[in-house]
Formats: C-alpha cells, sequence, structure tokens
DNA sequence: CAACAAATGTTTCCATTGGAAACTTAAATT
DNA sequence: AATTTAAGTTTCCAATGGAAACATTTGTTG
C-alpha cells in the first residue's frame, strides 16, 4: 500500500495503463472523423498502441465499445439533469434546452447513445441503465409540478414522454438530418418553444 | 450441353428478371430477420440464387442497397401523406398519426429512413428527394391552417418542424427502444395528443 | 522471497466479407 | 447474321472481427 504512483517505466509499453479508456477515446475520435457510428478494432488498437487482440481483454466484442460509449453519454447527460433539477426541481423546459443542447454540443456521442443498432449495456437487475435514470429525473419532475399543482394529475407518464419525444426527435433530427443547417431558427429556442407549447396542454388553468 | 436439358440451367436462369427488387426484398427480410440494419451481400445474393458480384450491376455498394431501402420508405410516407391531405387539407393531426403509425407498421422500413449511417439516394438538381417532399406536404398543410386563419401567420417552417419534431421522437422511440412496450398507453392517442398539444400553440385564438 | 495465479498483451491463424477485374452468356440493336 | 450491351459468373484480394495458444508483467500468498 505504499506509493506506487509515478510512473512505472520498468519495462516499456508492454502494459499500457489504461486501455479501456484509451480505446473508448480513439473510437469517439474515429467516429468523429468519419462521421459513421463505425470504426475498424486494428485501426484503434493501432492508433493506441497495441494489437488488435488486446481489445479483447476489455471488451467482449467490437460492438461492445459502441454500448460503452453510449452508456458514457447517458451518464454525462444524466449529470445534467440532475444539476437543472438540483436548483429548479419544477424546470422541465430546462431539462428540454439542456437534452438539445447535448445533442448539438455532443453530435457523435448522442449519434451512439440512440445508434438503433447499438444495444446499451444490459443493466444487472439490481442497477438501472443510465438511460433509464435520465428518464427518471423527467419523470421526478413532472410529478413535482403535479404536487404542486403546476400541471394536473393526468398519467405522469404520459406527460414525460410527451416532453421526451419532443425534444428527442428534434436534437434527432438536428444531428442525424442536419436539421440546424436547414433552418433559420436557433435550434435551443425551437426546444424551448416545443416543451412549452407541450407541456401547456398540461396545466391545471388552461 | 446435351445433359443440361435436365433442368434448363443455361436458358432458364442466366437472368434473373428482377434482381434489383429481390435483393431489395431479401434485404429488408434480412434486417427483419436480425433487427439489425445490415446485412451480408452474398447471404442476399445466394438467397434470390445469384452470385455475390451479381449484385453490383444494379448497386454501386452495399451501402447502396440501404439508400434504395430507404428512398422506397420515403415514398411510401409520402403517399400516405398525400391521401390524407387530399381530403382535408389542414388534417395536420391526421399527418401525425399517419407518420407514427406507419413507423409502427413498418418498423425496419423507418429504421432504416432514418439510420444515421444511411445516406438516402442523392437526389439530382431537378429531382427533389422522397424525404423532403414528404416534410413538404406538412409545410402545405401547415399554410393552408394560416390561410384559413386557424393558425397564426408565424414562421410556417417553424410551425412544421415542431410538429415534425414530436412524431418523429415519438416514432423512433417506439421503433428503436422499445417504447410502445413500456407504456400503457396507446402510441397513436400518444400521437394524436402530442400534435394536438404543439399545434395548440400556434391556434390564432387560444 | 520464491512460487503461483491473475491480468494484460502478443502471435498466429481462420472464415467471412465487400469489392475489383476479367470473362461468359443472353438479349437488343443494327 | 453480326455486333453491341446488359446482366451474371469466376477468380482474386486485402481487410476485418474474432478464437486460441503463448508470453510477460503484476499481485498475492505461504
Amino acid at each position: 500500500m505504499a506509493m506506487a504512483k509515478l510512473k512505472k517505466k520498468t519495462t516499456k509499453d508492454y502494459r499500457h495503463g489504461d486501455l479501456k479508456s484509451a480505446l473508448i477515446e480513439a473510437a469517439i475520435a474515429s467516429i468523429s472523423k468519419s462521421g459513421e457510428v463505425d470504426f475498424s478494432l486494428r485501426d484503434l488498437s493501432k492508433q493506441v498502441g497495441v494489437t488488435h487482440a488486446a481489445a479483447y481483454r476489455h471488451f467482449a466484442s467490437k460492438k461492445d465499445i459502441l454500448g460503452a460509449i453510449s452508456e458514457l453519454g447517458h451518464f454525462l447527460l444524466s449529470e445534467r439533469f440532475k444539476d437543472i433539477l438540483l436548483k429548479n426541481a419544477e424546470d422541465i423546459e430546462g431539462l428540454g434546452i439542456a437534452y438539445v443542447r447535448f445533442a448539438i454540443e455532443n453530435p457523435y456521442h448522442f449519434k451512439v447513445m440512440f445508434h438503433p443498432d447499438v444495444k446499451t449495456y444490459e443493466p444487472n437487475n439490481s442497477e438501472i441503465s443510465m438511460e433509464h435514470k435520465t428518464f427518471g429525473y423527467l419523470l421526478s419532475s413532472v410529478k413535482e409540478n403535479q404536487r404542486s399543482g403546476h400541471f394536473t394529475d393526468q398519467n405522469s407518464q404520459l406527460i414525460a414522454m410527451t416532453a421526451w419525444s419532443g425534444v428527442h426527435g428534434l436534437a434527432t433530427l438536428i444531428v442525424n438530418d442536419g436539421l440546424e443547417q436547414k433552418m433559420e431558427i436557433n435550434p435551443i429556442s425551437l426546444a424551448k418553444i416545443m416543451t412549452k407549447n407541450l407541456m401547456n396542454g398540461f396545466l391545471k388553468r388552461a
């Protein structure tokens, strides 16, 4: 338990140190460069200085790398959600804006997170997926709005899904279809309008 | 070639007849079976009874098959849109419902149509992509609602994009994330609520 | 500290894959 | 009938993901 810090350069580079993270980073870089949610394992390994087979000590398959990236992205998003609700537990509009902003700022991460062929890490029974956690924040905020009397007492899951769908569609079209270029409107403004309009339908006093 | 009479192989099977369509059909079948927007060219070719290289007489690359499927899907959707507006040019809610219904009925087609790595056939200058055409229907319906005085005269593109984003997000989450199973609500009802709430924000007299 | 076990990386090997090139055959065109 | 063109075939290749067996380092333990 002594301090084994500093750099262990006993032997050259047999141990990489943090190959798992390095591979994930390299994968994101590769995706960003090519624009496609795909890459060559051998390329990746070459870039981080190991043989291609080394990856299999950290990932069961190539797809698992994408799964890890997805899970990481969902975690980052969930953290943003958490922070927003910490300031104002009823700020659903803030969540919507944060969602779209995250997609714009991290387009490739977002692409992986919702890529139809990438399955995010299957959570253990006790564990909960990060995506589910993020949705949980939204749902709790909806309930908070109901408790305080702002929202009607309709099915809270329905309300949450409505909001989620709206901003998710917008974010998806921006990231995948380049919607941002096609419109003369600030996407964040649009996100604001969408959440506002959608939630208006669930206000108590119309 | 006397013996070859058993199965008139020489004359009978050299030309496939409609290999292009057959490949597209086989591709959709393969995608439906595997659940992934991918397939093996060689598998496909084997299934339709040709060599794998034959595909290249009809498609420049494997990805072009997916592009063709996407374009076909967009065409089918645009036809549905056209029919709806023919009955009622202002029926935006009908478009929203049709969108979600199409996704539920043709999940794999829908997946391909909006797959981040599939680029739909690049239209010629004079041509217009089917996806663009579909959006055009929505846009024209928005304008119809404005002309008749139902909607405000706000930027019509903004209104259309809002509606599109909403139902697109819902459809995407249903098809890719199995949202349909996770909710106790009829997805079509949800589509109706979404478009209604979204469009309420643009009504002239609230 | 020696010995052994567990991680982590390497080599070697393989089947599959998408695609290029050159050839063959059927159908159209002249 | 001759020739050109369209559509399939064969043959070849480099790249890929992954399996298996081996090598080296690190951690643990008597």
